[in-house]
Order: C-alpha cells, then structure tokens, then sequence
DNA sequence: GTTCATGCAAATCGTTTGCACAATG
DNA sequence: CATTGTGCAAACGATTTGCATGAAC
C-alpha cells in the first residue's frame, strides 16, 4: 500500500536477464528508431534460440519501467480522418478518444528546423496529450 | 501524359458506390476519429451484408481520392525510443526513417490549449514531415 | 526451492487478397 | 457489356499467450 502504481503490479518485482540487458543496451545505441523484428534478427547471434515471444515481453517490460516507449499512437489500429483541412489533434489518455482542434495551424513551426543543415519539412503534426473536458470534468 | 500521378493508377476511374458513400458521410459527421472496425458495426445496420473487405477497400480509395485521412505513424509496427528526454521527431517520407531532432522542447505549447475550457494538457508531440538530408542529398 | 523469464508453437487481432457474382455506367 | 465493387473466406504480418523447461535470487 505505500508504492503508488499499486495497479497491475507495475514496476513490480522484475529479476535480472541477460536478453533484457542487450535489447536496452541495443535500443540505446542506436539513432534509428528500430523495429521488433529488426531486435530480433539483431539478437540472433548473441541468442541463437532467442524468441519473438522473449523479444515483446521483455520491450513490455521495459516500457513498464519506464525506460523505453512505443512510438505511435495509444491504439493499434488505425483512426480515420475526413477532416482535410490542417488541423491539430488531442488524445485523451483517459478515454482514447482523439478531437480535432480548431487551434491555428502556425506555419512557422516549419522553419523551426531552418537552421539545421539538409533537411527539407513539407509539414508537420501537433499533438496533445491530457484529458478532454469529459474526462476532466469526472475528476 | 497529360494526367499527373499516373503512377499506380492513382485517382483512377472510380464507380460510384453507395457502401462509400457511407462511409465518407459517416466520418465527416463524426467530430471522434472512428475505427474500420466502428464503420462495419455502424454500417451492418444499413448494409447486413457488409464485409470488412469492402470496408478497407473503400477506405483505401477514399484516401487515394484524397478525401480522407489515416491518423498514424507510416509504418505499421511500431518503432521503439530509449531517448527518454522528451523530444521531437523527423519523419521522412523517402525512406521511412525517423530521426529524432535536437530542437529544444518548447513547453509554452502546452500552453496554446489555455483558453479552451475544460481540456487539460500534459504534454504534447510534435514531429516534422519531409526529406531527411540523406534522402534530400540525393535530389 | 520458489518464482520469474525463456523458447516454442499455437492463437489472436487488424488488415489484405483471390475469387465468383452483383452492381455501375 | 465491359468493368469495377461486393461478399465471403482464406491468407497475411505483427503481436500475444499457454505451457513446460531453464535461469535468477
């Protein structure tokens, strides 16, 4: 009862494993943003009996211990959008749903990467994260 | 030759269909950003012998039709981060890397959603679409 | 020695596709 | 009637899970 997060046993009691250690070690090494499956082919030859089972549940685990995160939206499958004018989202941790905002889009954020040499922006994406005012509101 | 985007077929000729219809009406009269799968549960009312095929079909056109939007990363698994500062990404159309950008995390942004009433913000993402130096390099 | 992590294989989930038939223009 | 769209079912790729064995503490 004295450590928060009681839910779910995050956290929780974790023990030591070898194939832990060098996915962490790995994804930390690395400037791209890599793949299960590229782990996998990656741990191979440190673990020739390695598992996409062992490589998913340990990612899991990492991410409960807050030292990994997914980079992609909260749900697996894709939302759809008719709205085709420029526009920011938010998404609501609580409820998952995502709203349209009617927030101007700020063109100048495009330049924001002006100064660094080669890149070429065609655009970009806004997102907050929070509570939506139904969500908010049950507090 | 005189029609751009001949590349795939792109925009080709489409029939009319009254499943697609639909589909687009529904999403534009909905302000939350529903799944492929709400679609079929919501359009099985009006078509009983609706299949997920069409659905996707449908979709798919709609979206080369330029009428519609996916709300997602390109790929479709998920990338992973051990970058645990928070920061913003670079997402290149060419070659589908994703890089993460050394621009300062501008935390006034949380701020832009101030004045609508009810929303609270935790934090927010912000990533940038073009062409990454090595893919602009190559023009 | 008890519990957690692993390997293996089967299961699951969202999405895609091949095919014969129906609808569109 | 020539072709595109549909329903159905099977295929697919990424991820998850059940179970017996092996590693950690």
């Amino acid at each position: 009862m004295n450590k928060p997060d009681a839910k779910s046993g995050k956290g929780g009691p974790y023990r030591h494993s070898r194939q832990r250690d060098w996915i962490l070690e790995l994804l930390q090494s690395t400037p791209s943003h890599p793949t299960a499956n590229w782990l996998y082919g990656r741990l191979r030859k440190e673990f020739p009996r390695l598992s996409m089972g062992t490589v998913y549940r340990n990612i899991g685990i990492l991410i409960q211990q807050g030292r990994l995160s997914r980079i992609a939206f909260g749900s697996t499958f894709d939302r759809l959008d008719a709205n085709m004018r420029p526009h920011y989202h938010f998404l609501c941790e609580q409820c998952d749903s995502i709203l349209d905002l009617d927030l101007p889009v700020d063109p100048r954020i495009d330049g924001w990467l002006g100064n660094k040499p080669g890149f070429v922006v065609h655009r970009h994406e806004l997102e907050f994260h929070g509570l939506c005012p139904k969500c908010a509101g049950k507090t």
